[in-house]
DNA sequence: GTGATGACGCAGT
DNA sequence: GACTGCGCCATCA
């Protein structure tokens, strides 16, 4: 078990988005070769079982919707922990998503 | 061991 | 432009 679980990795390029900023699904599938978005979603899901705090309300899909915000404590955490970092939700949607929009290899900066 | 489901994404209609 | 169906891989019943 040397080598890290997939949802670990999850974990970590959930972890590396900064404040203010967030990430899809489907790039944090791809950076990972996944293959399937729906193992980040669930990763994430498991997250709360794990010992390590992720910051999963930052992980949005690649529309920019709240999707997961059913699986917070209350529906409306989600958007209010955005909105408090300086997103602006709307329609339970990120808006000007690209604006926000962090990419892990941008922070790797992998030339 | 099989079937169904899931915080998604894409192609086709 | 919106909706539907299929695929992705892992977990749960």
């Amino acid at each position: 078990m040397e080598k890290k679980n997939y949802h670990e990795q999850v974990y970590e390029v959930t972890q590396m988005i900064p404040e203010g900023r967030v990430s899809t699904y489907g790039i944090i599938a791809d950076y990972l070769a996944l293959g399937s978005a729906r193992m980040v979603g669930w990763a994430l899901n498991k997250s709360f079982s794990s010992e390590n705090q992720i910051p999963a309300h930052r992980v949005v899909n690649r529309k920019g919707e709240l999707s997961g915000r059913v699986h917070f404590s209350t529906p409306t955490l989600m958007q209010e922990l955005l909105e408090a970092e300086g997103i602006t939700i709307v329609n339970d949607k990120i808006v000007g998503l690209e604006s926000v929009l962090w990419k892990p290899w941008e922070d790797e900066e992998e030339d």
